[in-house]
DNA sequence: ATGAGTGCAAAGGCTTTGCATTAGG
DNA sequence: CCTAATGCAAAGCCTTTGCACTCAT
């Protein structure tokens, strides 16, 4: 999905939720699509330097009510926050135990058909109506393996 | 697996890890495998009356770095904690979107072999190397589901 | 003008740390 | 005895909230 189509998107789902595009709000789009892996909130302070972090917060939370990002669930201490899965696309996660970075991974799409039609077995077994999965590869990455030796 | 034979383990692997199995590690444990489902902070502050929440901290810490307990990765606020897979055996959790809670669930050991097959050439490729993989499955519990209706 | 968005500072809430006391080997 | 573990309280750190100001419609 291009750059463009992000923002037209974004500013749909906004408008949708009663919510103003500002520009805050794009640039912090535009920085969560310059990569591909989920930013903390510092990586986000860093990258919008003149954006109060209170601001930071107050937008990240209308985006994510707004379905635009998603708060990823990590093992640090900050909170991290990636482009959801509507604009980003269906994916995972490779997270390094050492350091913590987090990385986008695709898996191929038979595995995914796979494991949602077990999925979905297993929650009918368990009386859970499903949503969706999450899944993360733990281990360790190609520049704290290179560091290691 | 017993809870005697847990409590064995558990000695050893503390043992080895240059650590006590106290009096209070050994409340933290019972109170961890009554459940299968991974307990937060305030369920073991209140399942442990008389334990101070600092010497739970630090034990949490301590039996984590044991490889006894595993601190898991949610949604909430605060932290919650398991026995760890050597322990409690490979299994995912199912997370209610509504109210927050997680239950142990277990998949098809065959899905299992799939996965990690998947997984492995996924890693081989992106040259990370595997460690182990955290599954979750997102949905609406039946307490939840029942409570809307 | 009228409500949303912003910045700054203060308050909250979970977690960690310091220090004196107690227990275990 | 000497180190580890505990309790209590204080400090830290990330996040949220209050309030006045600015911007957009």
């Amino acid at each position: 999905m291009t750059g463009i189509d992000v923002h037209a998107e974004v500013s749909v789902l906004l408008r949708v939720a009663g919510q103003r595009y500002t520009p805050t709000r794009r640039q912090i789009i535009d920085a969560l699509m310059s990569t591909r892996r989920p930013m903390t909130i510092t990586d986000l302070l860093e990258a919008l330097p003149d954006v109060a972090q209170s601001s930071l917060y107050r937008n990240l939370t209308t985006l994510e009510q707004g379905g635009v990002v998603s708060r990823v669930v990590s093992t640090g201490d900050t909170g991290r926050y990636e482009l959801s899965e509507q604009l980003a696309g269906h994916h995972h996660h490779l997270v390094c135990s050492q350091c913590g970075a987090m990385r986008d991974v695709v898996i191929p799409e038979s595995l995914e058909t796979t494991l949602d039609d077990a999925f979905a077995r297993v929650a009918k077994r368990e009386g859970f109506r499903l949503e969706h999965h999450r899944l993360d590869l733990i281990g360790v990455c190609g520049e704290c393996r290179n560091a290691q030796d």
